[in-house]
DNA sequence: TTGAAGAAACCCGGTATGCG
DNA sequence: CGCATACCGGGTTTCTTCAA
């Protein structure tokens, strides 16, 4: 059987030809799923049985997709940072540039006439992009915690909960290991004492137990210096579930509060909305 | 040359340890 | 005993330094 990389206690260096067959192997991966982050294509690789789970196994994905990009064999637009951004205030080329901007953006909020309201939470910046195809089209909005939330973040979250005032569903996505299910719990924990009148109902999607064994997922071994009292066996990263099986999880748990009448009722009316709304701007900036 | 390791930036929880 | 601190665990990305 074939030594994974980074495995071995021996540091041995890998060869050109199996750098070559790495870097193959990352392309695939890149091209099926872009645009994802560093970190993703990481997770997927070790879910692949490319490349041990190790940090030096990290620096190697990321120096070799730094090479990919520049070498010009991995567009630049299929690797996303969300980590670093940009301030700037949305300006116009012109009022007609404005006006084509508003239509195109303009949505109607469509929880406005739900009896219910939907947040997602995403343990890391990998998945968020997958998820954020699903929530993006549901109006649904996703929070990234990064490990484990700030005071900060939550406290916000809570406000949003309280002011909407609803029964409220929120869904978690985070891996199967000791710190991620605290993680998960911690979140809950907290949101449930800033708002401690809300109506929230808390679920952890994804990775359950069940799911381990139903999609046999990719497994690795527990660390067990902190965080792991009562928790038994082997851990999963949500990465090893493929992208397909987290866009159906986050549908269904989304889907299932749609009212479906309400629905195609804010469709409908955001449809007559936006057409008023760009008669009304025709002529919006041009002379009489 | 390049792989491995360390550092930097930031947000956390839990536990062990030592001090007062 | 209670508190502060250190260190381990969780999350992300990139750059620099050192050794083979």
């Amino acid at each position: 059987m074939a030594e994974l990389y980074g495995s071995s206690p021996v540091k041995a260096r890998r060869t050109q030809q199996e750098i070559n067959s790495l870097k193959l192997g990352l392309v695939d991966i890149v091209e099926a799923e872009q645009p994802m982050t560093v970190r993703g294509v990481f997770y997927r690789s070790v879910a692949a049985g490319l490349i041990a789970k190790t940090d030096p196994s990290y620096k190697v994905i990321s120096r070799l997709l730094l090479q990919l990009r520049r070498d010009g064999v991995i567009p630049y637009s299929w690797i996303t940072d969300g980590t670093r951004w940009q301030i700037k205030p949305r300006s116009f080329n012109g009022m007609e540039d404005a006006r084509i901007a508003m239509v195109r953006m303009f949505r109607r909020a469509l929880w406005n006439d739900q009896d219910a309201y939907v947040e997602v939470f995403a343990e890391k910046d990998a998945i968020a992009g997958i998820l954020s195809a699903v929530t993006s089209e549901w109006d649904v909005p996703l929070n990234v915690v990064r490990g484990f939330a700030s005071e900060t973040f939550l406290w916000s979250v809570a406000q949003d909960i309280i002011a909407i005032d609803k029964p409220t569903y929120l869904y978690h996505f985070g891996d199967h290991d000791p710190s991620g299910l605290l993680s998960a719990q911690d979140v809950e924990r907290r949101l449930r004492g800033f708002a401690p009148d809300a109506d929230i109902h808390f679920k952890r999607v994804a990775v359950t137990t069940a799911q381990i064994t139903k999609w046999k997922l990719l497994t690795r071994p527990t660390k067990t210096s902190t965080h792991h009292r009562g928790f038994e066996g082997e851990s999963v990263e949500i990465d090893a579930i493929s992208a397909t099986r987290l866009r159906q999880l986050v549908t269904d748990c989304i889907e299932r509060h749609i009212d479906p009448d309400r629905l195609d009722r804010v469709r409908g009316v955001e449809a007559v909305e936006r057409q008023s709304l760009e008669i009304a701007l025709a002529t919006w900036g041009k002379p009489a």
